[in-house]
DNA sequence: TATTTTTTTGCAAACGTTTTCAATAAAAAT
DNA sequence: ATTTTTATTGAAAACGTTTGCAAAAAAATA
């Protein structure tokens, strides 16, 4: 670690002779002390749902706000809701994840539940990460871009804690779902390809075994043998990266008749088949090579992309996410088992300038 | 909300008459009871510094293991350390923050911790996200790119919670920081340009008033003005991302002299001004504009933009926000009061292809 | 072996809430 | 005015841990 450190002596305020003066942390006591009333009515005066008189409730609020007492969830989160969702993020390469993390905490806060993010990958498995949640007593708990070992949705279960897998979709799995139309996605990504003229196809895949990337790849494939294209290949970058993307196009364009209709599995690498197209081996992307991604990320409409890709409703996926965890909360709360749901939301194609104009013929 | 819902009617397992079989939640008293030893004894074999012999600890290991127990971190949270930090994020548009929040994470997790992720916006004052974080008795908390008004210092220190501000300097504010050399970062970035010949230059700013925007045109404008450089110009774009950067760019160059040498607060905001001078006025980027980036994200060495950029060393400065976090926990717990640390760390220029070679003799 | 020191253990009291239950007060119905 | 119903309150028992204190056990010393 190079650079240089500024110390300073000593705080403004808060010393004297050497001593920290702490403020000590008001409870619920003192405020029921000030205030003349018992505990319980202090709990419930802070507990909208809690039978408490307007007048009780005012004076508790105003002992309250003189002594600075603020509850502590903690406390709170051992005999009631802890008002915590666990979070399990995987892909920290994908910037549509950060739009995603933006929303889900946006969304959870506006109905007063918190994020307890954590970070899935090298020293922190799946199974680890659902203990943990487990521990910090989460009312619930959404699993991105992964998906659940049946095992551990059956753990959840047991426990009440609702799950949603967001962004994949498992079949073998008792558990609630929100993902887009993957397939549709992918049919619509071979149309248009097809409509454009382009005659060799290549789906460029990430991660190999991703549901999403599964489904894409399939409804690619499956439209363009209905339409009567006898020429596609499916490779896989390995990654869900840009260099993941540069590569595998690179290779594809080696061969001796290379593709030109391009369908990767998302923006990122598709930026990377798309510079790997124009940088090195000069082609020109729409007129002679067509490019479609996934996502539609915001990087898509920069000028220098300028991406035809196929849209995910982010936004949408999220509120459809949230609003189906807190339902799953309130039906375990009021003893009902919850069914399982899984939610398709309709993606659409964004028409940029990586695909020439449909009806192209060729010489 | 469109799509379609499968709902599948019940769950495989779990089910019996209509009533939901729930395992009830095991606690540190049915592990006593099993391991025949107190539930002293049991909380001291789960604490590592806590006295307990090893045969104690076998033996309530193995009534745990068999019994499936899981401490219940929300109870040990109301009298030990919750392990929980409060991650106070403002910024959702600029890629580097999933990066960033990607370290953290993963780097608070190595060391037992785990992240309470809280979005400051709409909605959700750095007042109120503060509040929040104490209620959930977080023991430390970082502040990334906003800076916390001096009263919350205050709050904070007298909670013992100690705050790093991450990316961001105050110099009347009480609180360790932890941020690059924005003002080196920005000489270095003039130096650059003037050693490539340009001569009419520009910084351009995003959002008003951030300490690391004021110190990097400091920098860059310092600079110039020593090196005897005449004309040079500071705009502003408004917001930190694409669409900013694009206009204030587009704006500059209907100037009747036009700068020449642009220097943009971060790499968004350089990409949306590289996009308008190639495509919006056809002019050759490094060639006839010189453009420097500021944060070196991911992005920046895509072939499509390969701009020369100003590299924040995050994963040392999450590093060091992360160790200087945990060394004030400590602190605070030995009754020591924590000095203020405003740790600065160098950073450097990565050259890549938006500015031309040094030496370059304009004719 | 007798004594001192150190380590290990159990008991019981916190920690700051919520919640059940019974009692009281207020409102509504007779 | 009396009874019935409903809403509000307080006392005390949870909730699942940690921790201070003292007793007991083990180890070290004489």
């Amino acid at each position: 670690m190079r650079g240089k450190v500024v110390s300073l002596l000593s705080r403004l305020c808060c010393i004297k002779d050497q001593t920290i003066t702490t403020l000590k942390k008001v409870t619920i006591v003192e405020v029921a002390e000030l205030a003349g009333v018992s505990v319980s009515a202090v709990s419930r005066a802070f507990n909208p749902q809690a039978s408490c008189s307007d007048k009780m409730r005012a004076k508790v609020m105003a002992a309250a706000g003189q002594l600075g007492y603020k509850p502590n969830r903690l406390a709170r989160g051992i005999r009631a809701q802890s008002k915590l969702i666990g979070i399990l993020v995987t892909d920290f390469e994908n910037p549509a994840y950060l739009t995603i993390l933006n929303q889900f905490t946006r969304s959870l806060q506006e109905k007063g539940y918190h994020s307890l993010l954590i970070n899935v990958g090298e020293g922190m498995s799946i199974h680890e990460a659902v203990e943990l949640v487990m521990e910090y007593q989460v009312d619930g708990l959404i699993v991105t871009s992964s998906v659940l070992p049946q095992q551990l949705t059956r753990v959840c279960q047991q426990q009440q804690i609702p799950v949603i897998i967001f962004a994949r979709h498992s079949q073998h799995n008792p558990v609630s779902t929100v993902c887009c139309n993957n397939i549709a996605g992918g049919r619509m990504a071979a149309e248009r390809l097809i409509a454009a003229g382009y005659q060799r196809f290549a789906f460029i895949g990430g991660v190999e075994g991703a549901s999403t990337t599964i489904d894409r790849q399939r409804g690619f494939i499956s439209r363009l043998v209905e339409l009567q294209q006898p020429q596609w290949q499916v490779v896989s970058g390995g990654q869900h990266d840009y260099d993941s993307g540069f590569a595998a196009t690179c290779k594809l364009f080696t061969q001796p008749e290379p593709p030109d209709g391009l369908f990767f599995t998302n923006d990122i690498l598709a930026f990377g088949g798309m510079d790997a197209v124009r940088y090195e081996f000069g082609l020109r992307v729409a007129a002679e090579v067509g490019i479609i991604g996934f996502d539609d990320i915001t990087a898509a409409a920069h000028r220098a992309y300028d991406l035809t890709t196929v849209s995910q409703p982010f936004t949408t996926m999220v509120e459809a996410t949230v609003d189906r965890l807190l339902a799953e909360i309130r039906q375990y709360r009021d003893d009902i088992l919850p069914a399982i749901e899984q939610i398709v939301l309709d993606c659409h194609l964004v028409e940029r300038g990586t695909v020439r104009e449909a009806g192209y013929r060729c010489t």
